[in-house]
RNA sequence: CGGGGUGUAGCACAGUUGGCAGCGCGCCACGUUCGGGACGUGGAGGUCGGAAGUUCGAGUCUUCUCACCCCGACCA
């Protein structure tokens, strides 16, 4: 590995090309043989499966209980919904026949022509008409309300330029589907969800997040509304992290999905749907990421605490060994995650860089020098700041840094992401702030003509109407008509 | 699908005017090392992306083709 591996995570000046490199060096995941998709390795992997039991958990605290639907939808299922199937159609895998048979000029194997399905099947590039199809059989009262689901699942969308998790044909995600009886209960639940995420990305990625609503032009295929978590990466580009829809009657209507009410009357059922993805882990590597590699919050970090031992020879080792292990244990009877790391076939020097590069946010070192004196040394990878520490005491030490560590991280985050806000009154300023990246404040006339024009002329996209914050009319800075209050722009992933 | 680029050892690359296939890292063995990515000695590893052509001779020249990467259009 040596110092080239060090060189490459410092190109910044290739954002894209820096992010490649770390994503790989730092063994989370690689590019796949497969067209466009790529291979989760088993340390980006335990990243997923802890923002999973996080997630999880939230959901859960909330009524939400998981399921499983088919991966395969019957073609006229995607149909159903006008708006759906137009803005999925051009990026959907589809199976045409079930069978192979050999090559009879002897070339392996062909598709069987004689296979050939009566009706193609989709592979599922998000589940809303599946899950619709199936619960038209599950609602008939409004006793049978709410139906709250969701599923952890892959999905599957051609697109045209991949990059590693934040954009691959097939991803790993979570999606909730909920049937509610009223229009209100529905809107509720759609906001609960983003504002749920919104605390995800806050407590566990350390993640500052703006939460809002997304445009007309930008909002999910087949919803009335979409609101949107949106974050700013190290470059300057936004990246929407999260969203929850609310769906109105709309996949009800086109599935036919009624319940009735307490009046005995007939009604369509109101749905929302909400997801994030394994682009969480490149929202991850991109908020946090310095130099050295990965720096992974303390709540998300599968290993927290690395510890190596520094000695010359077996006797030192069993020495170090027998002084470690009541640390070890009692950090793991604290929940606490930790990595005693004795291989002898790396030097400690080589370890130090590995678990850096993997973004480990705490490291302790201890040799004959500390078994000596009663020490220890700490390094925090946040500040990458070392101490000699007494050992007596450590644990407290370390359960107290990885709390400080988490919350640094995020406010280092928060004063960066805040830093890259501008407010702009002109579409001249605008032009020329956009070129420097981060998120624009701006007043839009709210029709789609004025946010395409400024989309073909500058490249950035409205990321949302925001939520918090000034609410201020004035006049859009294209037109000059009247704006309710500024939105966000800003070039995006 | 447009524009640009790259294909040579596991990785990253060099290869001049067409003339024996190379360096660094990694890997294997042994030894010395071990408090910030160790060093020495020895060793293994190749259909130069593929096909055709020019030539006494092609990694190098010509044509075709395939794959991948970057920048756009599409999108979470």
């Amino acid at each position: 590995m040596a110092k080239e591996l060090k060189d490459l995570t410092k190109r910044k000046d290739n954002y894209s090309q820096w992010y490649n490199d770390l994503v790989v060096k730092a063994d989370l995941a690689e590019q796949s043989a497969v067209r466009g998709c790529m291979v989760i390795k088993p340390y980006g992997y335990a990243i997923w499966e802890k923002m999973q039991q996080q997630l999880d958990r939230m959901f859960k605290e909330t009524g939400v209980q998981n399921a499983y639907f088919p991966l395969l939808i019957p073609k006229s299922f995607l149909c159903r919904e006008a708006e759906h199937v137009e803005g999925f159609a051009k990026e959907c895998a589809v199976v045409t026949h079930y069978r192979l048979k050999n090559d009879p000029n002897g070339n392996g194997v062909i598709v069987d022509p004689a296979a050939r399905l009566e009706e193609e099947l989709i592979v599922r590039p998000t589940s809303e008409t599946i899950i619709w199809g199936t619960y038209k059989n599950w609602i008939h009262s409004y006793r049978d309300l709410p139906v709250l689901c969701n599923q952890w699942a892959n999905v599957m969308r051609w697109e045209m330029r991949t990059r590693m998790f934040l954009r691959t044909a097939e991803f790993l995600w979570q999606e909730g589907h909920c049937a509610h009886a009223t229009a209100e209960e529905s809107e509720q639940r759609t906001v609960q969800m983003i504002n749920l995420y919104a605390k995800f990305a806050r407590d566990y990625m350390a993640m500052p997040v703006i939460i809002g609503v997304k445009t007309a032009n930008e909002r999910f295929a087949g919803a009335l509304n979409t609101y949107t978590i949106e974050a700013m990466m190290q470059d300057g580009k936004a990246l929407q992290a999260g969203t929850s829809h609310n769906l109105g009657q709309n996949f009800a209507k086109a599935f036919d999905v009624t319940f009735v009410n307490k009046e005995n009357k007939p009604e369509y059922v109101w749905a929302n749907s909400w997801g994030v993805s394994t682009r969480l882990m490149g929202a991850l590597i991109m908020t946090h990421s310095d130099d050295n590699g990965l720096v992974l919050p303390p709540h998300l970090a599968p290993i927290q605490v690395v510890i190596i031992p520094i000695y010359k020879n077996s006797e030192q080792l069993a020495e170090i060994s027998a002084k470690v292990e009541p640390i070890v244990n009692e950090l793991r009877s604290l929940g606490i995650s930790v990595k005693y790391d004795d291989a002898e076939n790396k030097r400690p020097g080589f370890k130090f860089a590995d678990y850096e590069l993997k973004g480990v946010p705490v490291r302790l070192a201890i040799g004959a020098r500390d078994i000596e004196n009663g020490t220890i040394e700490l390094m925090r990878r946040d500040t990458l700041e070392k101490s000699v520490e007494q050992l007596d005491g450590i644990v407290d030490r370390v359960k107290g840094l990885l709390e400080e560590i988490q919350e640094n991280i995020y406010n280092k985050a928060l004063s960066y992401r805040d830093s890259m806000i501008t407010k702009v009154d002109t579409y001249d300023e605008f032009k020329e702030q956009i070129e420097k990246g981060g998120f624009i404040l701006a007043h839009w006339d709210g029709t789609t003509e004025t946010e395409e024009r400024i989309k073909e002329e500058t490249k950035a996209t409205i990321r949302c109407i925001p939520q918090d914050g000034d609410k201020t009319p004035g006049i859009c800075m294209v037109t000059g008509k009247p704006s309710a209050q500024r939105v966000i722009f800003a070039r995006s992933y």
